[in-house]
DNA sequence: CTTGACCCTCACGCCGCGTGAGGCGGGAGC
DNA sequence: GCTCCCGCCTCACGCGGCGTGAGGGTCAAG
């Protein structure tokens, strides 16, 4: 049986043009024309454009979905198992963005937050009454945020210093023990990992592992958070992640 | 925290280009420039970045992107729900992609195959000696092949004139009904739909409902099934789908 | 001062179609 | 046979979202 570009398109639900384009860059060339010109698809050619089809949607340039179906060693039984396969592993990525979704709309219900150190400097960009709106705006609904309002607005001057200085010292020593080579998951940086997890503790809020880990998490989802821990150090951000969660798992 | 082009770049995984694109057309302005023009991004503008990153992947055009992002009324939790709820839509439809495929692949194994009058025609233009070694090549593995190989092997000419009679009788029925406006699930539909089941039950292969409904999937899943039921009438492959689903249901 | 990495603007180009222009083909109705 | 309307043809400009490179300035370390 053979039909026309317009039943072929509507049939495929693509458009015309499309059908157009694929038979000028030889992608899909029909079976054949009629004596005015038209063209005329045969089941062959329908079985071919859903296999294009496909591989579109999955994101594959062209020319590229041409290799493939050109390939004599491909045939319908390997497609099938090959989209299957790249299907599978586009819906495990979406997957793992609503993970990281449902894990922010998780945190910012249990009041997970970041340190304000690690959004604004202590000193230097650091001016309180310029961000207090936004935090306050952001953030303050949160148990996080009542506690660690609490908490500083007994903070004296040499509070703030001794704080940052800490960070500070923290942030050299973890720098200088990734040149060293030492394993993200090894004893010295479980050990840095909880470390970090105590200055939390501390200076701003009661962190809990299961929070930690999931700071941790933030540290590399999160640009902001993956360039604040990398202009420290390169790879700071990743390697970070990973030490927490092995410490987690070590004290559980 | 301020950062250069190249740090925001490798932070969230898209290139310097693409932040000059957004910075161009006013997507993402950063905040500050260095009096020898570097761009200078601060935490807002990450924030603001990774909202875009997260609505791109998603589809959305960028001017779109950019209406979602000043609207007033939009604060974090709304973004962070509306894109859950775009992700969500976006794996059911790629987990019925995965459907189809495992369907397709389980029919290929079980040996649900279409007649071959769907495929070509008895007659016109039918030649059995030009599709018999890509039929082979095909469904040569299959139970329904064997079954209907070994069926059709016994028709006489007058046989398969009675086949391309019952067939186009059925055809020519199923579209005045569906001109009619009779519902797809109703009771006419329905007995048509049985009939269909059993001329392929009687002229190709055994045919349980749950075969039936494999049918039904394919005709409106496949192209070239789509177009060889709509050629007979414009839509047809659609509302035979819904009756066969309502038939089986009916006769389960 | 030199060097190398990074930054700037400018600009051509690509992929995969969307859209429309101008004209021919085909079938149904009169 | 003629007319009309829908569908087909080729041609071609244009768009969105960057990729790539040219030519030149900036910045920090040695």
């Amino acid at each position: 049986m053979a039909y026309t570009v317009g039943q072929v398109a509507r049939a495929a639900r693509v458009t015309v043009r499309t059908l157009h384009h694929y038979d000028e860059i030889g992608l899909l060339r029909p079976s054949g024309r009629t004596p005015a010109g038209y063209r005329r698809y045969d089941d062959a050619d329908l079985d071919r454009l859903q296999l294009v089809r496909y591989y579109r949607e999955l994101g594959f340039p062209l020319d590229e979905i041409a290799q493939i179906l050109d390939d004599p060693d491909a045939d319908p039984p390997a497609h099938l198992r090959r989209q299957h396969e790249l299907l599978s592993g586009r819906i495990g990525k979406l997957q793992e963005m609503v993970t990281a979704i449902e894990h922010a709309m998780e945190a910012r219900k249990l009041g997970i937050q970041l340190t304000p150190e690690e959004r604004f400097e202590v000193f230097g960009d650091y001016d309180p009454d310029e961000h207090a709106e936004e935090v306050e705006r952001r953030w303050g609904e949160t148990e996080a945020y009542r506690q660690s309002q609490e908490r500083t607005g007994r903070y004296s001057k040499e509070d703030w210093l001794r704080n940052k200085a800490q960070n500070e010292d923290w942030g050299r020593r973890f720098a200088a023990l990734m040149d060293s080579g030492a394993p993200a998951e090894g004893p010295e940086a479980m050990a840095l990992a909880e470390e970090h997890r105590q200055l939390i503790n501390h200076w701003w809020y009661d962190c809990p592992y299961e929070m930690h880990t999931g700071l941790a998490d933030m540290y590399v989802a999160d640009p902001r958070f993956t360039a604040y821990y990398d202009t420290i150090r390169p790879g700071m951000a990743a390697y970070l992640n990973v030490a927490i969660h092995a410490n987690a798992i070590t004290r559980a």
